[in-house]
RNA sequence: GGCGGGGUAGCCAAGUGGUAAGGCAGGGGACUGCAAAUCCCCCAUUCACGGGUUCGAUUCCCGUCCCCGCCUCCA
C-alpha cells in the first residue's frame, strides 16, 4: 500500500516515487502579492498543506517551497494608483497573505523565495537559453522560442500548430512567433527594473518559478502544485524553460487543484466574485472551512455556498462533541489503541488514493460512530470501553489536527479556558436550576436553561447531573 | 473550434465489471420531566439520455444532450 497521486502530465494516477527515498520535495506556485487572498487561494493552500502534512504523516521528510511573486504588472499598477513604491504594496500583501495562512492553519513553507530576490538566477537561466539559441532578444525584451522546444504542449496536451494564434497577442510585432513568450521585459519609465545583459528590465512571470524551483529544490524535484488554471501557459512555460535549458525532467509529478466556484462560475478576481479568505475564516472558523475544502476531491470543482459551509460546521461540531464527551468519559485511563487500527488503516487507504479527502473524512465519521457507540458504556464506567473511547478520541484528534489541520485540540482548549472562567457563575446558576428541578418546578428550570442557551452555554442533563459547555459559535448565514 | 474535467438520492459527495461509502436535511423509535447529546431503524431496484460489448455495466466502447475549466491575467 502506498501513496498514489494523479499526475497531470501523465494523465493518470501514479505511485509516488520520490527522487530520494524517504524525502519529498514540493514546489507550489505562490501568490502574486497585489490583493487579499480569496477563498479560491485558500483551496490551493489547504490542498497543498494537507498534501504536505500527509507526506509527513507517511514518514517522508518534506521540503516545501512556495514562492511569492512580488514584481508584476498588477503590483506596479496598484502602487501607481496609491502613489507608493511597488515594494510597499508587495510587502503589505505578503504580510497579509502570511497572516491569513497562519489563521487558516497552513504551515509556513520551509522556504518562501521572492522573485525579486532571484533576478540573477533568472537572468542566468535566460542567458543559457539565449546561448542555446532557444531564446532571443528584441529591443531589450527576451522571448522564449517556443518552437525550439519539442516538448512544448506536453503538460496541457496542446499541439503547437493547433494553438489559437489570436489577434490580441501581446508584443506580436516583436515576436518571431506569436506563441513565444517573454522572459525578460525591458524597463518602462517609472517601473522597477534591474540591470541585465539586455538592458534594464524586469523578469516575466514564468521564469521565476523555473529558476526558484530549480534553485531551492534542484532538478527533477518531486511534486509541483498549483491551480488547474495555471496548467497553460504558466506551468507549460516553466517546463519549457527548464527542460530546454537543462534537459532532464523539471518536476516528477504535477498536482493541480480544481477551481472554487460561485454559483456555476469560477471564483476569480477578474470576474469580481471573490470572497475574502479572511472574511470566510472569521465567519466559519478554520475547522469548518477546511472541512468544506476537503468535502470534494481536490481536482474537481468546489462550489462556495453558505449551505455547504453549514454542512461543514455540522461535521466539525460532531467531531468536537465526540472528543469532548470521550475525554470526559475516559478520564485518565490508559487508551487501548487496538480499536483504532482499522479506522487508521481506512483513513490511510483513502488518503493514499490521490488524497481522496471526502472518502477519508467518511472514515472519520465511521470512527466517530464507533466511538459514540461505546460512549454509553464508557460513561457508565466500563473500563474497557473507557480505554477504547480514549483511544478513538486520541486517534481522531491526531488525524484531524496533524493531517487535516482542523485544530480540534485548539478549539477544545479555547473552550476549556473560557469554561473555567465561566464556571463559578454557571455552576451557581445550575445549582439553583437543580433545586428547581428537584422541586419539579420545570418552568423555572427550563427558563434558566433557555437563558444559558441564549448566552451560548449548552446544558445537558445526564444521570450524574447536568453537564455544560460553551457552544461552538454557529455562524450567521451568508446574506446573498 | 482545440484541449481537459464532469453529469450518482431533496442537497453535498465517494465508488466499483457482479448489483450503490459517508455527511446534511427528512421520517419513525429508544433515552429524557422536557430538551440536548447519543444510539437503533427508514430514506437511490438506481447512477444525464440512446445504443453496443458482456453471463452481468453506474463502472468498458460509440453516439446524443447539458454543465464547467483552459486556450489572455488567474490558485
Amino acid at each position: 500500500m502506498s501513496l498514489v497521486l494523479y499526475d497531470t502530465l501523465r494523465r493518470d494516477k501514479v505511485p509516488f516515487d520520490p527522487r530520494i527515498e524517504g524525502e519529498a520535495s514540493v514546489y507550489v506556485c505562490g501568490p502574486t502579492v497585489q490583493a487579499e487572498a480569496h477563498v479560491g487561494h485558500g483551496r490551493l493552500a489547504v490542498v497543498t498543506d494537507v498534501l504536505r502534512r500527509y507526506l509527513g504523516f507517511r514518514g517522508y521528510q518534506v521540503t516545501f517551497v512556495q514562492n511569492v511573486t512580488d514584481i508584476e504588472d498588477k503590483i506596479i499598477l496598484k502602487a501607481r494608483r496609491e502613489q507608493v513604491a511597488p515594494a510597499v504594496v508587495a510587502t503589505r500583501y505578503t504580510h497579509l497573505w502570511n497572516r491569513t495562512m497562519d489563521t487558516l492553519n497552513v504551515r509556513p513553507p520551509d522556504i518562501q523565495p521572492f522573485a525579486t530576490g532571484h533576478v540573477l538566477e533568472m537572468q542566468g537561466l535566460i542567458q543559457e537559453l539565449i546561448d542555446q539559441d532557444k531564446a532571443y532578444e528584441v529591443g531589450g525584451d527576451v522571448f522564449f522560442r517556443v518552437r525550439s522546444f519539442p516538448g512544448y504542449g506536453k503538460l496541457s496536451r496542446r499541439q503547437v500548430d493547433d494553438m489559437q494564434q489570436g489577434e490580441d497577442v501581446v508584443d506580436a510585432d516583436r515576436k518571431e512567433d506569436p506563441l513565444d513568450f517573454a522572459m525578460w521585459k525591458s524597463a518602462k519609465p517609472d517601473e522597477p527594473s534591474w540591470p541585465s545583459p539586455w538592458g534594464d528590465g524586469r523578469p516575466g512571470w514564468h521564469i521565476e518559478c523555473s529558476a526558484m524551483a530549480a534553485k531551492h529544490l534542484g532538478e527533477g524535484f518531486d511534486i509541483h502544485c498549483g491551480g488547474l488554471d495555471l496548467v497553460f501557459p504558466h506551468h507549460e512555460n516553466e517546463i519549457a524553460q527548464h527542460e530546454a535549458a537543462h534537459g532532464g525532467t523539471f518536476a516528477r509529478n504535477w498536482v493541480h487543484n480544481g477551481m472554487v466556484r460561485m454559483g456555476d462560475e469560477k471564483m476569480s478576481k477578474s470576474i469580481g466574485n471573490v470572497v475574502a479568505l479572511a472574511e470566510a475564516l472569521e465567519r466559519w472558523g478554520v475547522g469548518p472551512l477546511r472541512l468544506w475544502y476537503l468535502s470534494a476531491q481536490h481536482r474537481t470543482p468546489l462550489t462556495f455556498a453558505s449551505e455547504r459551509l453549514q454542512d461543514a460546521v455540522a461535521v466539525h461540531q460532531r467531531f468536537v462533541t465526540f472528543v469532548r464527551s470521550a475525554r470526559a468519559a475516559a478520564g485518565d485511563v490508559t487508551p487501548d489503541p487496538a480499536v483504532g487500527e482499522r479506522h487508521r488503516d481506512a483513513f490511510v487507504a483513502a488518503m493514499d488514493d490521490d488524497l481522496n479527502a471526502p472518502a477519508a473524512v467518511a472514515t472519520l465519521h465511521e470512527l466517530v460512530s464507533d466511538g459514540n457507540d461505546r460512549l454509553g458504556r464508557a460513561t457508565a464506567g466500563d473500563e474497557a470501553a473507557r480505554a477504547e473511547v480514549a483511544a478513538l478520541a486520541a486517534l481522531l484528534v491526531e488525524i484531524c489536527d496533524e493531517v487535516l489541520g482542523l485544530g480540534l485540540d485548539d478549539t477544545l482548549a479555547q473552550a476549556a479556558a473560557l469554561e473555567s472562567r465561566l464556571a463559578p457563575m454557571v455552576d451557581g446558576v445550575l445549582a439553583s436550576r437543580e433545586k428547581a428541578r428537584a422541586d419539579r418546578d420545570f418552568a423555572t428550570a427550563d427558563a434558566i436553561r433557555d437563558q444559558l442557551t441564549a448566552a451560548g452555554i449548552v446544558v445537558e442533563d445526564g444521570p450524574d447531573g447536568p453537564r455544560w459547555y460553551t457552544a461552538v459559535q454557529v455562524p450567521p448565514a451568508l446574506e446573498e
